[in-house]
RNA sequence: AAUAUGAGUUGGCUUAUCGCGUCUGAGCUAUCAGGCGAGGAAAGUCCGGGCAGCAUGGGGCACCCUACUUCCUAACGGGAAGGAGGAUGGUUGGGAACGACCAUUCGACAGCUAGUGUCACAGAAAAUAUACCGCCCGACAUUAAUGUAUAAUUGAUAAUGGAAAAUGAAUGAUGAAGGUUAUGCUGAUAUUAUUCAUUAACCAUUAUACAUUAUUCAUUAAAUCUGGUAAGGGUGAAAAGGUGGGGUAAGAGCCUACCGCCCGACGGGCGACCGGCGGGGCAGGAUAAACCUUAGGGGCUGAAAGACCAAAUAAGCGUUGGAUGUGGAGCGGCCCGUUCCCGUUCUGGAACAAUCCCAUCCGGGAACGAUCCAGAUGCCGACGCGGGUAGGUCGAACGAGGUGGCCGGUGACGUCCAUCCCAGAUAAAUGAUAGGCCAUUCUGCUUUUGCGGAAGGACAGAACCCGGCUUAUAGACUCGUAUUGGGC
């Protein structure tokens, strides 16, 4: 699997954003682990015949949190860089969510190594709880 | 050399791998190759402009902004040069008040002499120069004090003289009761006269010093009144031109010299302004970042502007098809429909009945219908237009552009020439890892040099674009000034 990130693996659309933050959606999965909070999206079923794709996934740093626009651009630059070197996880054969929203919850910048970990735990967390 | 301060420049470098955005070229489906890829502030969004849409006859009012002069600029609240002023330091003139020169530096610097308003606390007083305190002349004769003079009075002391009264004594006189034998004698007590002594109120005279009272005069103080004053009142951010001299009852630009101020024409300068000259005794506290006045300027909204393409979809429009249905001509057989006639029934009316009239249902009879033409309405369908959602394209990266040079200008800046193309995303690209170097901090060994180890790289991330301003900024470098130290 190559390690790239086009743009087909990012999540623009307005309306998915819209209806992946809705709350109290049934069909958003939610759950928690350091330093994210991650929801998802499942495939719809009638879509089955390009299965192939990963997941488009979207990245928030809070602007409350980290007031200057440095700060925030580092983190998502890490984060993104952590999904994708380890994107390979994903296994195609088992279904795949079809979109997922990192949150960054952490109260202050960490480093490169503690994001690649949590987001290593988090991509196989969101395997075993998508099957 | 160090330190401080001001101005300016800079704002880590580099290699490899994996990625990201964009452009170009191959492929034209995967993909590959190459180029480029944050800042001086990209920040704050405070000014000004380009650009865009909307509005807009002219003028005025309101509102907002600007405010020494000249210039630069597309424009500006920006910049340059200058003017006046302030501050600090130095030199210097003067008796002082106050100046002159030099250096550095600061600043929104039109008008309180258009009008209105405000001026806390302190202070007598914050704008009316009066009240108050104070100072001075005068009046009044009031009070008090002192002094002088005169007069009176009272008291004290001393001396002399007199003396009521009291007490005592002496000498007389009278002499009751009682006693006694008794004319007589005695006779307490009492009364009284005289004399003396003591005490002594009191009186008179003289002397002494003092006091009191009254009057006269003088001085002082206080009070009252009339007038003159603005020198003084030490508080305050700010006190009614300042200093010296004269002058005055006390004072005062009241007079005078100098300084300051105001006015006038003259000369210099594009101008702000400056210079000397003449005149004026001097009015005009501060505040316009108070309202306001004067002069100049300003249409409103911002790229989420705006333009275009366009799945979906509502209204609307056009073409066309279908069924329905209207009128005319025309044909004619049934069902059916329409029309007319007859009968019956029912309703209503003619006051009631009869009868008649109107409309309706039912039954019967007669006539018409094919087809063609006309214009219109509603329904259904198809296509197209329109509209504009999702989405996309442009706006939007060649520009008041950068760099270098000549020339002009004190300078900001401008003309010309050469040369360069230097981010362009749109949920939004510049990151991760590893290594080397550089600088910083801490630390171990080491006399230093040096050899190691660890930390970790200022402020901060483009979003239509420019010109400014303001704010943030580790470290390094350059220049100016001041101080200190050292050397020649």
């Amino acid at each position: 699997m190559p390690q790239t990130f086009p743009k087909s693996e990012r999540l623009c659309s307005k309306k998915i954003l819209g209806e992946l933050f809705k709350k109290g959606s049934a069909a958003v999965g939610t759950f928690y682990l350091f330093p994210f909070r991650v929801l998802y999206l499942p495939q719809p079923e009638s879509s089955s015949e390009s299965n192939v794709l990963l997941p488009a996934i979207v990245i928030t740093v809070p602007k409350r949190i980290f007031k200057r626009a440095v700060d925030r651009n580092l983190i998502r630059r890490r984060v993104r860089e952590a999904y994708r070197l380890n994107k390979h996880l994903f296994n195609p054969e088992k279904p795949l969510p079809a979109y997922i929203a990192f949150l960054y919850t952490a109260k202050q910048i960490i480093s490169f190594e503690e994001i690649e970990k949590g987001m290593k735990l988090a991509i196989v967390k969101c395997i075993m709880k998508n099957v």
